[in-house]
DNA sequence: CGGAATCCTATCGGATACTG
DNA sequence: CAGTATCCGATAGGATTCCG
């Protein structure tokens, strides 16, 4: 990384002295936000790898889902007992979208009972990393906006006037 | 990181031995996915950090709407300009979100034009290493997962028999 | 300029029941 | 065991209109 934090707005809560013209006319893009053209864009569209990313992981119970798929592979009742607030609806619905992503394999056992595997593809390892940034920046979230507190000053007691 | 890829399904297509009793006791938490305790929850609960990161960025145009954001302060008109499809409607409710989960403040110069300038907090430049993660991520997808193609051996180019 | 209010539709996801 | 089928309430989010 480059340019970490320059025109951070660390000292918000009342503004310095907002010059109206101190706008830079807007050099570039930013190469570490956005460093290939696929992500120039200006509306949601499948190709923007941020898109795709977030496609991945869409729709709730899916990052648990792939946890626990990290850690090897797993049948469709065994994921069931690891999430067991999970309908069956939902999570057959998440394996069929994870599957048609290329993300996921099944593999069936036939004979009886039917058992059936899932297991992540090479591409589905690839979130890994995300799944652990994610939850990085949501513990850093949590930490930076407990009870709304401003970071560095002791948290004044708002009264609650409401 | 420690065990990377461990029990990687990297040989998926046919099983090689499946022992119907090789399954583990399920020796532990992976360190690297779940390093806290507060991740270690069987269904989406909010104060678990991965769905604290995930509602930061959740809704359409959220992370393109905190990519603008990343560049420096910006208008209500200017974020218009800046993504031209987003209505007034959902960029309000996306801003008033990210000022709710104290990830963006607003300040407003009264006088004449009304002018808003909406502004990172240290919380949400927090989520800058998420957006560059989910842009990584998101390439990987698309390059792994081009036209299906498994990695490795040259593509076989499957005849149309549809 | 900078929004809020309304309306409307599509999709999400939970509950339940049924099948191979 | 491993799912699919159906129903159904709750949001999401786009379009349009109005307001300070």
């Amino acid at each position: 990384m480059r340019h970490t934090a320059s025109q951070a707005s660390a000292d918000v809560g009342h503004q310095t002295e907002t010059h109206p013209q101190d706008r830079e006319p807007r050099q570039d893009w930013d190469e570490d936000l956005v460093p290939s053209r696929s992500g120039r864009t200006r509306r949601p569209e499948p190709d923007c790898p941020v898109e795709a990313a977030l496609a991945a992981i869409s729709g709730r119970w899916t990052t648990l889902l792939l946890r626990e798929l990290m850690g090897g592979p797993r049948g469709f009742t065994e994921l069931r007992a690891l999430l067991p607030e999970l309908s069956a609806k939902v999570l057959s619905e998440r394996l069929r979208s994870l599957r048609e992503r290329g993300l996921v394999t099944v593999e069936r056992q036939r004979g009886f009972p039917v058992r059936t595997r899932y297991a992540l593809t090479e591409a589905g390892l690839a979130l890994r990393p995300l799944l652990i940034e994610l939850y990085a920046t949501g513990e850093a979230l949590l930490r930076l906006t407990a009870t709304e507190a401003p970071p560095g000053p002791p948290p004044v007691r708002r009264p609650p006037a409401d």
